[in-house]
DNA sequence: TGCGAACCGTACCGTACGGTACTGATCGGG
DNA sequence: CCCGATCAGTACCGTACGGTACGGTTCGCA
């Protein structure tokens, strides 16, 4: 396999040595932080040069930049093809798709994202917050949405507004879980917990927008 | 006036310079994000020494913890004392809460400081985390209790878990607005729809906990 | 008027980071 | 067998920050 070919796996024009040190960096970057995010630690934490990092990446912000564009091509959503959709099977795909909404935004690498974007957001004039929202937040919402559309093809949900319908089974669900998780809250103990908040969230949210009486 | 009761107005045993001094020191937070957050800066904008800050606030820590409970007590919410009330008057009330809330949270101080602490939140242990949570969140958290609480007393709403009812209206009124305007998102487009926003999730929330039919 | 405390302004120190430059080693191609 | 490119490792530079120390000034008080 040549390297053209494995650039084009990655999805981003990288190297697999650029991937690898990218896949440090983001480790870096969970266990200890932005303050750990140093260009010799990610050289020392992956095994190059501070060198090959600038010519690579071009600058610290470029590196982080990849690192969130790395992190988002490994993350893919595929879209539920819900051809016989009935109220059981809305309801469970609603289900899943709460869960796994839950699960990404309490997972350590979007924490730590999340967190450096945020942090970042007043400096940079909000660069990487565009990116987050674009590359990550936008390919779930899309994957509801599609839910939602089916849902209502299918007779099953009742909305004018898809966005609508869309922010309220966003804020059912989330909450304020994931402003408490950026803000340190454990993130494990929450864990347990998502089961049940994402059942009552549905539930929640077929009797705001569902038809069925 | 002397200067102890000016310190017991202020609320955290401070002196009115040294509340006059955290008052820059948030301005400049505000203005240029954690970056322009230094020591040196802060002692330039409230004409005093790096030496009185170190003096005051033992540390640059110190000095963060002070400006969270500083502009923690200078927002006091007021408990809306409703002995009689009824459909429309919960109505209203709920709407003002939504709006106060929605303005709290796009409010550039409290943006300023959500970002600090998050930035912070993997290196101190999210000690300003507990903080911001405990100081901020919890205050307009037990407003809320309050009003639901005198709902459900008077036979206007129903539940089982206040907790629960409490989560549903903040993620109903603010889905996922808060994280966007943390990560940058423009918050002075997004005010203008703070009314329709409020009075969509108020009627969500009541389908789904309000007893009349 | 003289004393002491508080404090401003500034200079200073150690450290750590972003970014650059240099050296030597590895490796693929002619 | 040699040439050029790439890269690891390291040393280096300028800067900026947190924290400390010191001289000079103001102000309350005896």
């Amino acid at each position: 396999m040549t390297a053209a070919i494995r650039e084009a796996n990655a999805g981003e024009g990288l190297t697999e040595r650029q991937g690898a040190v990218l896949e440090q960096a983001l480790r870096l970057l969970v266990d200890g932080g932005e303050k750990a995010l140093t260009t010799a630690g990610i050289a020392r934490a992956a095994n190059c040069s501070k060198e090959s990092l600038y010519k690579w990446f071009g600058d610290r912000d470029g590196l982080i930049s990849a690192m969130i564009g790395f992190q988002a091509s490994k993350v893919r959503t595929q879209d539920v093809a819900a051809r016989t959709l009935n109220a059981e099977s809305l309801h469970g795909h609603l289900i899943t798709f709460a869960k796994d909404l839950l699960e990404v935004l309490a997972g350590d690498v979007s924490l730590a994202l999340n967190r450096l974007a945020i942090g970042q957001a007043s400096r940079d004039g909000s660069k990487l917050g565009h990116m987050l929202q674009e590359r990550g937040r936008r390919q779930i919402g899309r994957r509801a949405a599609a839910l939602l559309e089916a849902g209502r093809k299918a007779g099953l949900l009742s909305f004018d507004d898809a966005d609508e319908a869309y922010g309220a089974l966003y804020g059912l669900v989330v909450s304020d879980w994931h402003l408490k998780m950026l803000l340190g809250e454990e993130a494990g103990e929450m864990k347990k917990g998502f089961g049940r908040k994402a059942e009552q969230a549905v539930s929640a949210f077929l009797a705001l927008y569902g038809t069925k009486r």
